[in-house]
DNA sequence: AACACGTGGAC
DNA sequence: TGTCCAAGTGT
């Protein structure tokens, strides 16, 4: 760590930054469905889903989350279609894939109890710094450091930190500045007032100084920069990737959906058959159904086009253009391509941009 | 280290 | 519309 730090770390009064953190913390925490109780299950669950996700997005999946996944046991055993059907809508898919994946571990080798030692927990899949400190600290009350994008804010102000918050080597840097700062008392609280605090006054773009329980323990305030502060480096912009899509009824209604690869963008998701259209090559019809012709071994009849659909990833700006038709010929079930109706399609888990697809489309037939 | 990996909301 | 995000992890 840097001497600078150092220094305005040893100059800090802890004790009093501590009292008056978790002070605040105690009295003007939000009332959230992940901090009943400190069951290590719940607190991981939440932990995931808040992974780049905002609170008032995770609340309704959680709460949706519980009741169907209830404990270690109950996630261990379910079928993967259910739980990335429970995550539709949510993102990165990968992490429940992953949380599943390190739940069953846990299962089998701790027998069912959430390990509590450092080493254990951070070589679960999907589990990284911050959430293994997470965990830790929230759920068995020991003094890691959790250091999230709230944390790094919030600290580069109160200790005056220019470090770009970007660079993947900073973590360290605010992870060694937790070490010195955390109550060992209250790891929980203190954590989580860090978190909180982020969350509700030490926002990103006109930070509430006036409001701010450590405000006199802030270097930044002290010096009127407080908004300055993160340094943060931005980011690259999205590629354009161009697709075609159809919604493809065969002679009984039903439609066919395929389930995608499983490594890669929204992985062991469904969708309906889209082509990645070569541009220079511009008849998109033509492409969509000589890759439906590839696959499934006999051509649609394309009836209609539905219109576009544009959805931006964080690396990916996708515009498809939809089409509605046919299939002219028997098409075999398999585990990953199946014929359903329109009820049977809520069952499975499909990406958003798939559902704006398939609303269009809907509107598109009433019309 | 750099990039893949989602989504909806704020400004 | 565009930009930036929000309790990150895997590769």
């Amino acid at each position: 760590m840097a001497t600078d730090i150092k220094k305005c770390i040893a100059k800090m009064d802890k004790k009093s930054f501590q009292d008056d953190l978790i002070e605040w913390f105690v009295k003007e925490q939000r009332e959230l469905p992940w901090r009943k109780d400190q069951d290590p299950y719940k607190i991981w669950v939440s932990e995931i889903m808040l992974q780049q996700t905002k609170v008032n997005t995770v609340i309704p999946y959680f709460t949706r989350f519980m009741e169907e996944f209830p404990t270690i046991e109950t996630l261990a055993s379910a079928d993967e279609d259910k739980v990335l059907k429970a995550w539709e809508g949510l993102g990165y898919y990968s992490r429940v894939r992953n949380l599943q994946s390190a739940v069953r571990e846990v299962h089998q080798r701790y027998g069912g109890k959430v390990p509590d030692s450092p080493e254990e927990i951070a070589s679960l899949k999907g589990v990284g710094p911050y959430t293994a400190g997470a965990i830790l600290s929230i759920a068995y009350g020991k003094p890691e450091p959790a250091v999230d994008g709230n944390v790094m804010r919030v600290l580069s102000r109160i200790l005056l930190i220019s470090e770009d918050i970007a660079r993947p080597a900073s973590r360290k840097i605010f992870e060694s500045a937790v070490k010195e700062i955390i109550s060992h008392d209250h790891p929980s609280f203190f954590n989580q007032a860090l978190m909180e605090l982020g969350a509700l006054i030490c926002t990103p773009t006109s930070p509430s100084c006036l409001l701010c329980p450590v405000r006199d323990h802030c270097q930044a305030f002290h010096e009127g920069v407080q908004k300055e502060l993160p340094i943060k480096t931005k980011k690259k912009k999205q590629k354009n990737v161009q697709l075609a899509a159809g919604i493809f009824k065969d002679s009984q209604g039903k439609i066919l959906i395929r389930k995608r690869p499983e490594t890669g963008l929204l992985a062991n998701l469904w969708e309906f058959p889209t082509v990645e259209l070569n541009l220079e090559f511009k008849r998109q019809r033509e492409q969509l159904s000589d890759h439906f012709k590839d696959l499934y071994g006999s051509f649609p009849k394309i009836n209609d086009t539905i219109g576009e659909i544009d959805h931006v990833f964080s690396h990916l700006k996708w515009n498809i253009h939809v089409f509605c038709g046919n299939i002219q010929a028997e098409i075999q079930e398999t585990p990953y391509v199946k014929l359903v109706t329109e009820t049977e399609l809520q069952e499975y888990a499909f990406p958003v941009p798939y559902l704006k697809m398939f609303q269009q489309y809907l509107e598109f037939t009433k019309a």
